[in-house]
DNA sequence: CCGGGGCCTGTAGCGCCGTTACATTACGCA
DNA sequence: TGCGTAATGTAACGGCGCTACAGGCCCCGG
């Protein structure tokens, strides 16, 4: 057909489109022919701006990593602004689900804590843990975080148990690590 | 060809073969063209003993619960109990990694648990946690070792920091997890 | 005015995937 | 011997990521 009118389409509005399909459909709908087609295109037209699927996607994570990179601390304890941290990137996080499997996929899923860890750091610190236990501690909680994350869509069903409310054991488990983070701090 | 002389495949040959695949090479590496070159044999035999590629996905995650089945707790106090029934689940599924994601890819993360659920549930029952609080430790424990789990492919590059032990940050929270289940039930 | 070279898009195709319709063979049993 | 069923094979469909290639559009130097 002729192309005389339309409109060029530009590398952000492909990515946009693509997020708005993985959120909608998941990750598996975010085929190039099927995002192609969303934008009234040809699959070249999607290669040309963006390179192909792989990189399609780290623009993806890369969007969202800008998002959680905006969340600050709240709270005056360093225990509370821990806390409040936590929640923070996940709830974030738990906007997008699809977008959070997709990273983990591609092995994102550390780099998607970055923003934060730094933050957290600072807390730790400010409670007085020692320089070795600083990583490990912090590694427990980036952990806690984006699996609780992860396994959001898992977990609804468990067996014949009465089903116990996610946000619960989120915070019992980051409750749990607080105490220990907190004994230790008192202990050295 | 002449199929004279060409032995009959069966299911547990095909569901044998196909765990091989998975554990050399992954998951993605579990292509039906594939198990049939390995199993010598045309695609569609595949198809007729095993149903299709869901099904077989099935069979393979059955038989890795098959293994999980066989755990017991070790040790005298219940904490100890806890605590090595949730190593030596790790312990195991750490042997399949990438079996344990097929798993979780299919949303049987929670049934992987399922063998040992009840072994802890009467640990806990013996520490005295009242009811409402069992099936909340119960899921905070079952999540802390499935993620440690799954994780474990990506766990080792994590930005700038220098690399934490996988297993320390695993006893970390693990311990952490035991301190809150003992001052609830000596709460309580 | 025009001609060339970048940007941008389309057509057609490759090799892979899961799956299936259909034909064909092997084999046990009446 | 004949027949039904278990087991396998051939060939194909539609969809996937990706790319070689051709051709439009548009601007800038001559």
């Amino acid at each position: 057909m002729s192309t005389v009118g339309t409109r060029p389409i530009t590398a952000d509005e492909v990515v946009e489109v693509a997020g708005r399909i993985v959120d909608a459909q998941g990750a598996d709908a975010l085929t190039m022919r099927r995002l192609a087609d969303e934008l009234g295109v040809a699959v070249t037209s999607i290669y040309w701006h963006v390179g192909n699927r792989d990189e399609l996607v780290d623009a993806l994570v890369d969007r969202l990593l800008a998002d959680v990179g905006t969340l600050r601390a709240r709270g005056t304890t360093p225990r509370e602004r821990i806390a409040s941290l936590a929640r923070a990137l996940r709830k974030k996080l738990l906007d997008r689900p699809q977008l959070v499997a997709l990273a983990h996929e591609r092995a994102k899923t550390a780099v998607m804590f970055q923003p934060v860890q730094d933050a957290i750091a600072v807390e730790l610190d400010a409670m007085g843990l020692a320089g070795a236990e600083g990583p490990l501690a912090l590694r427990a909680l980036q952990l806690h975080v984006v699996t609780s994350v992860l396994l959001v869509r898992t977990i609804d069903r468990y067996g014949t148990e009465q089903p116990v409310d996610a946000v619960e054991v989120f915070e019992f488990t980051l409750q749990a690590l607080l105490d220990a983070l907190e004994a230790r701090a008192g202990a050295s």
